[in-house]
DNA sequence: ACAGAAAATGTAAGCGCTTTCATTCTAACC
DNA sequence: GGTTAGAATGAAAGCGCTTACATTTTCTGT
């Protein structure tokens, strides 16, 4: 039969090529199966059709898609765009397209994202933290379709996980700060709200803290999105009802950024008179000026170890490691120093 | 015949609902042909079964596999990631999901990209700029894919594009550049092969120049990659070259970011000795200390109507405009100023 | 209460591909 | 040269779904 429709089928090729279509599947699938002069002649067929196998059709048989999801809470931070990048590069190795959604940090949108990646017919999934609706994670473990949480290590449910321990990251920073003798901290944390790495940063902070029989008054703690503009007004909340403070540890480096410019452009010098400690050294966060104390994480392998890990639940590979840590580290810079004498 | 599998397919759901596979497909894709008695059995069967239709058997029927491609050169730039949400965002109206792919600025790299993307069945592709392959682009046509270049205007083999003109664009900066006096100029640029927009940047440069009969030497043209350490070495070497220079004009935001943070490092003043002008306006540029004068490009709205467009194109309505002009406006803050007397 | 229209449901044919199994061809051996 | 193992190819089944068409059920109006 004739199609009318220009989508060029395989039997298409397998006519003009005068073999059947089980040989040109096999010419494309396993081409050491077919005699060279087939194969020649139907890869030449095949170009100048321009044949490209149907998706469909060919994931159907191999129920295999091809494709990976990602779901991150926003795009609009560079510590997710990297993570990303690289691992769609992990997955490109393998043969996988990224399909990527984001939920905006709102487990509801995520649960529906995971069922819309589930309908897309991924084969895995990464989800950015652990906070998702139960629910979902349930869905994804009875339909045996296999995910890992990055950027936290504290997987529910004995998920895997490739990430590190925010409440002990985060305590790098403070002890450094304690060490340089300061005693009034400020937080500046993104909106904890279903956002267990936001949680566990302020819950570090404040454990360590407390060890030192530190203990932080509600004022002190200002929650805000993660933009340099939402920052700026944090940071001036946070000094005007606290003037005392010397140190602010901050959730990210958006937010680190944004106090620091706010704090040179009231004139307060850092960190002369008051210290700022990022998270996630951005690639900014060393050439500010002052360049920003910051915890560096190993975004770049905690994806790839996530993509390959990935990889190897969607092979059946088994033992798999439960947790994968990825390295963390203090970067002191120039936006610490000694608490001011008073 | 039963299945031994763990995959539930629309039989199962059948069976247990003692309908057809019809009725359960039809109380799926069009409700309101199904009785409500119905409608609910199956409802309350494929939520304790866990159902989710098979993606390839759907989109081998339907023809249609609700994804669409996207090809940056990088996610590692804050202006690529935040377009790629508000594209995202815009495609889920329409019950898309975005499979996304990068390039590194490479177009043999974009080339298989844009193979991955088709084979992986998307239904259309956004692709950036337009230093495409030629032949990457015949494909598309051929096979009769919808796509749309973003981020140019100038579409090669008539094709769609939502952008804005880059060589005029930039004319605003330097118009304004001249107005406040200066007349040694310095570029720093990105990477001009294979990037028409960094191409028509610094041709828009030239252009407006050359009508005030100022020529630049090839040593005021530094080129590099688009990140924070190559531009501050990039003004290092514009400057110790040539410095009578008073004016840079920037290929994009990161570079004048590089390059003011570079120039503080180095105490010269800006915009008092040096005048800085960038291109995008991140977030970012208005915050900095001076701010960014710079070009600010309206990219959601670019990509909202890219993402609008293409969806028009899947859904085969005609007599689509070939271009989509953006937003771009002059953004005068505090990185420029009058040139210094001499 | 009954014919006929309309609504609801079922039957079965493919969508384009891979793969098992059967068949044909090739080459190797005695 | 005749047999046969092995390689190459073809025929056809079916992956899970949607939908045209056939069939059954329900609803009209008189």
């Amino acid at each position: 039969m004739k199609k009318m429709t220009g989508t060029i089928t395989i039997d298409h090729v397998a006519a003009a090529a005068k073999v059947s279509t089980a040989t040109v599947s096999r010419a494309l699938n396993r081409p050491e199966s077919v005699s060279a002069a087939l194969k020649e002649k139907i890869h030449s067929v095949i170009k100048k059709l321009g044949y490209i196998p149907n998706a469909g059709a060919r994931s159907l048989m191999l129920k295999r898609s091809g494709t990976i999801g990602v779901i991150v809470p926003t795009l609009d931070n560079a510590i997710f765009a990297q993570g990303l990048g690289e691992f769609q590069r992990q997955l490109n190795h393998s043969g996988h397209q990224l399909l990527v959604a984001s939920s905006n940090y709102d487990p509801v949108i995520e649960a529906t994202q995971i069922t819309n990646l589930l309908v897309r017919g991924v084969e895995g999934i990464a989800l950015f933290g652990t906070s998702q609706q139960r629910e979902a994670l349930k869905l994804l473990k009875t339909r045996g379709i296999p995910y890992i949480h990055v950027g936290s290590l504290s997987a529910p449910l004995q998920g895997y996980a490739s990430g590190f321990d925010n409440r002990e990251a985060v305590k790098l920073g403070v002890r450094h700060l304690l060490d340089q003798g300061h005693k009034q901290f400020g937080i500046l944390t993104g909106i904890t709200e279903n956002n267990d790495r936001a949680k566990d940063r302020v819950n570090g902070v404040l454990e360590l803290l407390a060890e030192k029989k530190i203990h932080l008054k509600p004022e002190v703690i200002v929650e805000c999105p993660y933009e340099l503009q939402e920052a700026r007004l944090g940071l001036k909340k946070l000094l005007l009802n606290n003037p005392k403070i010397t140190a602010i540890i901050c959730g990210n480096d958006v937010l680190a950024t944004g106090a620091l410019l706010e704090a040179q452009k009231q004139g307060i010098k850092v960190p002369k008179e008051l210290s700022i400690v990022g998270f996630d050294d951005l690639e900014i966060s060393r050439h500010l000026l002052p360049s920003l104390t910051t915890i560096h994480i190993d975004a770049i392998g905690m994806w790839a170890q996530a993509a390959n890990h990935l990889i190897s639940q969607i092979n059946g590979v088994d033992n798999l490691p439960k947790k994968i840590k990825a390295n963390v580290n203090l970067v002191i810079r120039e936006s610490s120093g000694a608490a001011p004498k008073r």
